[in-house]
DNA sequence: GTCATATGATTGACGTGTCAATCATGGGAG
DNA sequence: CTCCCATGATTGACACGTCAATCATATGAC
């Protein structure tokens, strides 16, 4: 028997199973975003950045390490330093023993937004992302997710 | 016995689903989003808008119309418009019977963009996204964001 | 008919993200 | 030592999204 010709395009099910899933994503991580931006002014942008600063040694990081950390391309985190930087949540100053390289530093004030914002945060995720689940629910997201995962990080070797 | 306390702020874990559950969406837009724009060079927001154009009577709706079937907000819907207008993918005119509305059509360029992008959008949506799955696991996909986006909207509507 | 208000749509300001270009310094080959 | 190139980071131009303000027309109350 010849073996059935690989189906090329999507059905209309699987189509609709796409389209839930990526608007669904999306509106969850709106919510997600109006709410922290609501309790303390901070974009998830920001507190990704406040995070792996408040976690540093010294509340200080190397900007190309601070862009590893978070998985930011340089210059998304370029701008995005800028913008912060006016607003005092970080400072930035050369770096001792490469003068290419700028040194991140939290300031009081982005430390202070942080620990504010950080159990809100975390509570919003729980009520909005968690709580819809089960546990046994929870454990298929992680199943599913670490599956897809893998499958693009092959398909983007390529 | 005295009911547990509900946990407020997630687990390490839960907080790890999470976090692995939105970047990977995010990096299933940012792929999907490269593709089209590679293929065809539209932006998925192009796409949206030339499809339910497309599907319209006469090629055209009502500006209102649009932004319904396609969940924008007026004022995004506004801007991008202009700018599919400038690379004349589309075109605006003032609406028969009601003097405030507008109406948009597809112009023959956007008929002939969105046509040469859609197989090849379509078929990335198979190998990115469908392809990673089971049918077993796809329908897990299905339930399980039913099951969220239901959580959302009840926890939007307050 | 006139006025208040609702509706359809656009605009401006601003935060955000990407890409390509740029700039300065570091560091090895010769 | 000099030259070349790799590396760290910034910049400018532009696409995109949100919010609040605006503008014109429609429509119902009177």
């Amino acid at each position: 028997m010849a073996q059935a010709r690989r189906r090329v395009l999507p059905t209309r099910e699987q189509l609709r199973v796409w389209r839930d899933y990526i608007e669904t994503a999306e509106v969850l991580r709106s919510l997600i975003g109006s709410r922290l931006q609501a309790d303390s002014g901070l974009s998830s942008a920001d507190y990704a950045v406040l995070l792996a600063l408040s976690e540093a040694d010294g509340r200080t990081l190397r900007s190309s390490e601070l862009a590893e950390l978070i998985g930011w391309e340089r210059s998304r985190l370029s701008h995005h330093l800028g913008r912060m930087e006016k607003r005092e949540l970080i400072h930035r100053s050369a770096c001792a023993g490469d003068s290419r390289g700028a040194e991140v530093a939290l300031s009081e004030a982005g430390a202070t937004a942080f620990r504010s914002s950080s159990v809100p945060h975390l509570r919003a995720i729980r009520e909005i992302f968690i709580d819809a689940f089960s546990p046994e629910q929870l454990a298929q997201i992680d199943t599913l997710t670490t599956t897809l995962r893998e499958h693009l990080d092959r398909d983007a070797r390529d």
